[in-house]
DNA sequence: ATGGTTGCAAAGACTTTGCAGGAGG
DNA sequence: CCTCCTGCAAAGTCTTTGCAACCAT
């Protein structure tokens, strides 16, 4: 999505159009990895140190309105963020270095049948994320294991 | 679990059996319902007055690392505990009453296996919830929506 | 012009921690 | 008895809100 669809979505929704608003956006669409509040508030102040903290938690809520961005539960304690397509997809996430890939086509359909049938339930959405570790992070076998050592190691990575 | 196997769980790990304790266990595993730290407080209460919330946290974090409970995500702020089987399992959750029910079998082998091949993720374990209406509340067709109105259907319902 | 935005500071919500007295093994 | 546990109060995190100045439209 780029800067015109971006302002489009905005304006078209009753927000405005301000250059804070953008950092944080295309900082946030830019990424393939999980993001905290914090992380994104760090990254926009190196390009845009005027950027305060509180605007981007407040757009984190717009974006998230939008449907632009989808909510990743982590078992850390903060919000984590990641951009994501409009379709509906599901999540690989990588417990080492917090890239997200999306992955459409969960074909799940066979066994929402038989949880309907035994269960009774009117299911009617779904959530499903894999862990495991990327590609790169597998072969650096990397030990991290607490909420904190990935935090570190994250960091170290990128 | 019994209040036997409870103790012993508690005893072998280094953790005293005290009366507020298994106030809060036995509240926590007879409950099929998704439960936050202080509608857990709330229950035990009833029963235990002189139990502190504090003591609620302390607990849920001991079960939390016996394995005896998962949390939950929701939209919600707060983490949302069920006591959980100890073999892997999902969970199907009511959206209206927060009903939660686990089931096993959940069959991703296909999708794993394709998933690992098109992105190089070593994946290692998986969370899948779906997300719908029992059937008692979908019989009730329950109207609510943000999260103050689940919350409060759901103190209305038990 | 004017209504949404911003950054700051302060408040709010949830959770954890320090401590002194108390109970379990 | 010694150690872990409890409840209280306080501190800690993360997030939201009130406000006056400011900017996009």
């Amino acid at each position: 999505m780029n800067f015109q669809e971006i302002s489009r979505q905005l304006r078209k929704n009753g927000h405005k159009v301000t250059p804070q608003r953008m950092a944080i956006i295309q900082t946030v669409l830019g990424s393939t990895e999980l993001l905290t509040p914090s992380s994104i508030f760090e990254k926009v102040k190196k390009t845009d140190p005027g950027v305060g903290e509180v605007t981007v938690y407040r757009t984190l809520n717009i974006l998230e309105s939008l449907g632009m961005v989808c909510v990743v539960h982590t078992d850390e304690k903060t919000h984590s963020y990641i951009s994501c397509p409009t379709e509906h997809h599901d999540h690989l996430i990588c417990s080492d270095c917090g890239k997200v890939v999306n992955f459409t086509h969960c074909d799940l359909g066979t066994l929402e049948k038989r949880l309907t049938a035994e269960s009774g339930f009117n299911i009617n959405d779904h959530r499903l994320d894999f862990y495991g570790r990327c590609e790169k992070c597998d072969r650096k076998q990397c030990k991290a294991k607490t909420p904190a050592e990935i935090r570190t190691h994250r960091e170290s990575c990128h």
